[in-house]
DNA sequence: GGAGACTGCGTTTTT
DNA sequence: CGCAGTCTCC
């Protein structure tokens, strides 16, 4: 019914200029709520129609599963036929089709695991173990980080000068790698990095994809890290354009690697010719915008970008000081109350925080008064311990010489099989040379009987993936498995047997969709797989199982209601609500103490801030609390310097809380320049509330706000105190050092006037 | 071999 | 504070 022209209806210039682009490489800086989605989707729909892309040639990605599958579903509304054989998914899931599709060729088993990050974890402390390496020697979230980083820059630990310190680093990497090829297991960065290697290597492979893929569209292009941007150009070939969208200002993944510099370097690389910006913002009222772009305007690096909106200016932000974290949450909670009075839907209001702990409070407020409330993040449905569980037993009966599964559940619901039957069992497998689960019927009779009914749960695991259905395989798995017997005997179990149950669910309703499934394979690319191989029951059990791995499950019960959201900003991108609550907007916390010792750790901050200002629609509300459990303790903070940022003609401040001398926004650290100092703010008033009295209590006569020197650090801000008595200790910002907290009974501290 | 207490540590953000 | 990993005692 649709003609040609109607996809293109309501675009404004710029975007129809963009979605119209001729066949050369194209960078769109699409600004917050510009329509970046729609001219995207818009694009590889007008592509079609007009006959100028085949599905098959349309090669587009994004970074979250879930703005994949919006994406695909946004395309094919607008098409009459749903398009088959278009590649739409993020990196990672992109990126394991192809290596599912070419595992030969990228050495690995055809069936190779995915680690998650706690797989990752788990995966380096058992290999510290091996390596009698202690962790004190080598901490593993230490090591965690150094691989992950390596890879995410394209390097292998053959690629590193083993120098000095690294040496032990570079070493364990290494091993590391061994381990897992050795396994058959591939974390998040090296799905990437062997598709990056495989394409490098195989010539006829990558001239296959150069000539498949006509047209690669990436999303968020901002947040790419060097190897994605590498993945792309192989993919891409010489002659293949890549239609770029990305927003600088909202590049927040620099701790996973990402790289904004992609951006200028994809200009000059490609020599864009087409740089396209969207400005005009379709989402919130001129207030918020005003202070979005006031904000941002303090970051020095930038591509360039101004949001402007036709909508009128609308409601000014709104300011909350709380004396507590515990206040800030009851007027949140009072605040959405008065919202969902005038009418605004719950799941239209948003709570955004930093960092997940913060959720805390806030749902413990929200419960008390009834109201509610999903958080999204935190930990993730495939994540728990149950369903990690369930997922060993899974690939048990998929890959019965899984050792690391085996390991997770041999004795787990406790079935009295104890350190010792298992290190016999592993010594019987190092000998035999065979797996774990081999290993009970080399044992023979000396394999005692939880063991042999161990090894027999196993096979019959084994029999049942073959005769029953994914979801039936499922149901009896975690039954047969005695885990759902033991988590309905405890106490608090029920949440867990509940999610057991989510998970037969999502196995009944899960299709392989083009995303997850092993693809349709040229079979002069890859022989060694014959077609139609695809839809076996042991392929979709593989299939469910990677599925998990990548998929965070943020689907789960209870998405259809109408409850407020709750997530951390980071979260937040890419969404839009009526109404957004910013909540925690501290020193230390917002911007994160630990970002100010990074290099552009501010910079990136400041973008964060920038993104949770533009999710707003309609009304934003800012908050923050003047002291706040942390960790068991109470800490004193100060008003996030951003506050000071905005414009003051756009924010009111709200409630009848005196300020008292920490809500002081100025933070003029002497020696600093940088720091927006003009807040102009009731300096020297009587210290009200919590933070004076506990203060005092804290005996140290330092109050927060204060410029302290010290003799190795110089002059510094004190930006929190905690502790008490002799325990009593400050956080202080000194200049260029960063934030440190110090003893007070220890450290030589003097107060400056 | 297993259940419970104990200690020490951490959270900034995530595919 | 809450969790994970370790230790101790049954």
């Amino acid at each position: 019914m649709a003609s040609g022209m109607d996809l293109l209806a309501g675009l404004n210039p710029e975007q129809l200029a963009a979605v119209t682009l001729p066949d050369e490489p194209a960078l769109i800086l699409a600004g917050a709520g510009s329509g970046k989605t729609r001219v995207l989707t818009t694009r590889i729909a007008w592509l079609l129609r007009e006959g100028r892309a085949h599905p098959a040639g349309v090669l587009a990605v994004t970074f979250t599963n879930k703005a994949a599958r919006e994406m695909l579903a946004r395309v094919e509304a607008m098409l009459t036929l749903a398009p088959r054989g278009m590649w739409i998914g993020t990196f990672h899931g992109l990126c394991n089709r192809m290596l599912r599709a070419h595992w030969k060729d990228a050495g690995l088993p055809q069936a190779f695991q995915i680690l998650d990050s706690q797989d990752q974890l788990s995966a380096i402390k058992r290999l510290l173990k091996t390596a009698n390496v202690s962790e004190e020697r080598c901490a593993p979230r230490e090591l965690q980080m150094f691989v992950n980083s390596a890879k995410d820059s394209g390097r292998r630990a053959g690629d590193m000068g083993s120098q000095g310190a690294d040496r032990l680093m570079v070493e364990l990497f290494a091993a590391y790698d061994a381990q897992c090829q050795k396994e058959g297991s591939v974390d998040f960065a090296e799905l990437l990095l062997r598709c990056v290697e495989l394409l490098l290597r195989n010539e006829i492979l990558r001239g296959h994809y150069n000539r498949r893929f006509t047209h690669i569209l990436v999303d968020e292009f901002q947040d790419t890290n060097p190897l994605q941007y590498r993945w792309l150009k192989l993919l891409a070939g010489r002659e293949r354009p890549i239609f770029a969208v990305g927003d600088d200002d909202q590049s927040i993944y620099r701790f996973r690697g990402a790289h904004v510099g992609n951006m200028s370097d994809f200009q000059r690389e490609y020599d864009v010719k087409h740089l396209i910006r969207l400005e005009q913002n379709y989402r919130s009222h001129g207030n918020i915008l005003d202070a979005a772009n006031h904000l941002i305007g303090n970051n020095a690096r930038r591509l360039g970008k101004r949001l402007w909106t036709d909508a009128g200016p609308g409601e000014m932000l709104r300011l909350f000081e709380a004396p507590s974290d515990v206040l800030e949450a009851e007027w949140v909670v009072e605040e959405v109350d008065r919202l969902r009075e005038a009418g605004t839907r719950l799941s239209d209001i948003a709570l955004l925080y930093r960092s997940n702990a913060q959720s805390r409070v806030l749902e413990h407020a929200l419960f008390q008064a009834g109201v509610p409330y999903r958080v999204y993040g935190g930990l993730r449905f495939f994540e728990r311990a149950e369903i990690k569980h369930a997922l060993a037993y899974l690939r048990l009966a998929a890959h019965p010489d899984d050792d690391v599964s085996f390991s997770r559940v041999v004795n787990f619901p406790p079935r009295g099989i104890g350190a010792r039957s298992v290190e016999l069992v592993q010594e019987a497998a190092q000998q035999a040379g065979t797996s774990l689960h081999g290993a009970i019927a080399q044992l023979g009779a000396r394999a005692t009987g939880p063991l042999k009914a161990f090894a027999a749960l196993v096979g019959e695991l084994r029999a049942a993936a073959r005769e029953r259905d994914l979801a039936g395989l499922v149901e009896w798995t975690v039954e047969k498995s005695g885990l759902a017997a033991h988590y309905r005997a405890e106490r608090d179990g029920a949440d867990r047997v509940e999610n057991l149950g989510e998970l037969i669910t999502a196995a009944a309703g899960f299709r392989p969709g083009d995303a997850d499934f092993p693809p349709e394979l040229a079979p002069e690319i890859s022989p060694e797989i014959p077609p139609g191989e695809g839809a076996g029951p042991a392929a979709i059990l593989n299939a469910f199982l990677a599925h998990a791995q990548l998929e965070s499950g943020d689907n789960q019960a209870g998405a259809g209601e109408d409850a407020l959201q709750l997530m951390t900003v980071h979260a937040a991108k890419g969404l839009e609500f009526d109404a957004v609550f910013l909540t925690g907007l501290e020193e230390g916390l917002f911007p994160h103490e630990n970002s100010l010792s990074e290099e552009d750790g501010l910079e990136e901050e400041r973008r964060l801030m920038y993104v949770a200002i533009t999710r707003a629609r309609r009304v934003l509300s800012l908050s923050l609390a003047q002291s706040r459990m942390m960790h068991g303790q109470t800490r004193y903070g100060i008003r996030s310097r951003f506050l000071a940022e905005l414009p003051p003609e756009c924010v009111r401040q709200v409630g009848s809380r005196p300020s008292s001398a920490a809500a002081v926004g100025g933070w003029a650290g002497p020696g600093r320049g940088s720091g927006p100092a003009r807040t102009a703010a009731p300096a020297g008033h009587a210290p009200a509330l919590a933070a004076a009295s506990r203060t005092e209590g804290n005996g140290s006569g330092l109050r927060v706000g204060q410029s302290v020197r010290h003799a190795k650090f110089g002059e510094g801000v004190v930006v929190g105190l905690a502790g008490s008595g002799s325990d009593a200790r400050a956080q202080i910002q000194f200049g260029s050092w960063g934030v440190k907290e110090l003893l007070l009974a220890v450290a030589k501290i003097q107060p400056v006037a």
